[in-house]
DNA sequence: ATTGCAAAACTAATGGCATTAGTTATAATA
DNA sequence: TATTATAACTAATGCCATTAGTTTTGCAAT
């Protein structure tokens, strides 16, 4: 009756995230988790503190495949290469993992250490990307704050299904990226 | 013992929207609103289909106020101006309707003929206003998408406090604007 | 090999939630 | 004043997360 299945908190995330994905965000309980996994939901309770755990698990393990995605993508490229490549990645990433991505995005209730320090580098990433364009450090904070809205926000609406079909969706965003690259070398200018 | 309150659907929305941007989305239970309506859960029924009809009412109301807003805002303006009006008003509604905003922007579930109502008057006032800067219709519907992206991104990287505070968001609002005005107008210019 | 033990998985039980069924009370109207 | 539709109620159901307490298992030490 109990043939010790070998659980842990890891194969636990890794299924949440799954079903996220694949069955939405709702879906995310201890009973369907437990019920992916043959076993019954008390079980669970051995590696992981309840349900608001896993969702935790599930922005960090989020946030840290979306920054592995973007390093791996802007690795060796600077400047507009280095954007484009980087965006996406971005995009793609939230395209395979809608359910995790929302977990990811979602505003952390309580002090999370590691999750922030992911986010961070993050932002690291980013902003040794707009260094190359010369900025100063005030603007290259404007720069990186209107390339998370740009991303976050295209691709959210993206996801839910928010932009028509008729025209190139592909097209909107090449042209957006285009169009943030100019304003950040204009701002550069500016500078100067 | 059942002095006939007086409900009605509105009322209960209502109700469900303050507690909403008070004490967060997670709030949105019938046991908390009815609560806050002094009535059993139960009682609601008379007056509401259940859960999830609520929260598309929530919905609506959110696509609605916004709409509003966004209209009064860009009322009379044109081009520049307007956007930036506009863009002020979205930004505020966030700020002022944080949980109501969740559930406006969350993909409906089934087809919901009033919300996409609403949201295609929304497409149509942002479409009125770029239509002043010339571009071809297609370019038009990439602004439009731009212009949904950083409003929506950016706003809600506001509300979920992932901008640091040492550097004045109002300021990097204003240059994301800026910058995305300024791409319109190149790509007018290309268009010519 | 056998035994002991920590931990894994279980069953049972609790409390909160949404929802339904069926009852009572009320307000409008005939 | 009597009738009736319906608002609000109580009771009950089922699902969920979680806790308590039990059984089982596999390793580890003899």
């Amino acid at each position: 009756m109990s043939p010790r299945v070998g659980l842990d908190q890891k194969m636990i995330v890794n299924v949440a995230a799954q079903l996220a994905d694949t069955e939405g965000v709702e879906s995310i309980t201890l009973a369907n988790i437990a019920k992916k996994l043959n076993v019954r939901p008390p079980s669970l309770f051995n590696h992981i503190q309840g349900l608001p755990s896993v969702k935790k698990e599930l922005a960090l393990l989020g946030m840290t495949i979306l920054y592995e995605k973007l390093k791996v993508a802007s690795n060796n490229k600077t400047k507009d290469e280095a954007i484009f490549a980087l965006a996406d990645a971005y995009v793609n990433f939230v395209k395979e993992h809608p359910g995790l991505y929302q977990f990811t995005i979602k505003a952390p209730e309580t002090d999370e250490k590691e999750l922030e320090k992911v986010s961070n580098q993050i932002i690291t990433l980013l902003s040794d990307i707009l260094t190359a364009y010369g900025l100063s450090n005030e603007d290259k904070i404007h720069g990186i704050r209107a390339l998370r809205s740009i991303l976050h926000g295209f691709s959210s609406l993206v996801q839910m299904g928010a932009f028509g079909l008729q025209i190139s969706v592909k097209d909107s965003f090449q042209l957006m990226i285009e169009g943030y690259i100019e304003s950040l070398k204009r701002l550069a200018q500016k500078n100067t």
